[in-house]
DNA sequence: ATAATTGCTCTAGTCACTAGAGGTTCAAGC
DNA sequence: GCTTGAACCTCTAGTGACTAGAGCAATTAT
């Protein structure tokens, strides 16, 4: 439990900003460190390991709900596995449906050039088919 | 040019919700429609148009940023189409590279899932996979 | 004519940060 | 040991794109 590095070596270490990590603290998403007699935070291997585990996870795109979550449950290590499955399996979905609507929105934008128009904006397609939703194939 | 549309008329026409449109007027998104003897917006069916390109570009993903630019060039109706063709492949690219990024993301996750643990967090690989950005494949 | 609904403006709150002011502490060089 | 400059501290306020609520006025339906 040495307390090694100050905030912006842990911002160093991590590429998690040192603002970004004094508001992690005050939201209660990471623990408040110990203090030099100056008062300036200092951290230890753990602490660095859990920012890293945060800047991770929000890089994929967890949410901030979920993170508590993981952190919490990892927290537990003699905890079943089950519940930061799931976690992951509700991500895994979410992923699935956003790449199949950016599919989707992705033939529609090539629809969109493909189509030949007249050279000006008053005959082009792209303005109508963004102002109508009824021409479209797909939701969004 | 009729003044058809009331404020919630036009929330329901286009899906956008009422005090999204007045955040629209707000910040000059849309023109300030004329109003009622009893100061009460009336909208056309010029404004419900823009409105539903805005909200159909919105919910395609494009910037603020773009729609401004869109919005500009599509009132240009004699104005070449070029400028909106470039809008639409540079969204075109961008999408292109949100699918790439979350598909390395999915089989990460799903790599995730796919180790067998022992059913404990302390051994689960989904915390270590999470803690150590070195073990992905990919950058995000 | 009255009641319910919808509209108006204005302020403030949200989330996840980011920027800046104004002041203190630390680490390095001399 | 002293000085300098970088890094640190707290606090307030700003961002974008809305959303929520208060308090009041206008419209619409009965």
């Amino acid at each position: 439990m040495q307390l090694d590095f100050s905030i912006g070596e842990l911002a160093a270490e991590t590429g998690v900003k040192v603002p970004t990590i004094r508001y992690y603290e005050g939201i209660g998403l990471i623990d408040a460190p110990p203090r030099t007699s100056g008062n300036q935070r200092r951290y230890d291997r753990t602490a660095r390991d859990r920012l890293k585990f945060i800047a991770h996870a929000r890089a994929m795109g967890f949410p901030m709900d979920s993170l508590r979550s993981m952190l919490r449950i990892a927290g537990h290590k003699e905890a079943p596995c089950a519940d930061l499955d799931r976690l992951v399996r509700e991500r895994l979905d979410e992923v699935d449906e956003r790449i199949a609507r950016l599919t989707a929105l992705r033939g529609e934008l090539s629809a969109m050039l493909e189509s030949r128009h007249h050279g000006t904006v008053g005959e082009c397609r792209v303005v109508e088919v963004l102002s109508d939703h009824e021409c479209c194939s797909t939701e969004h």
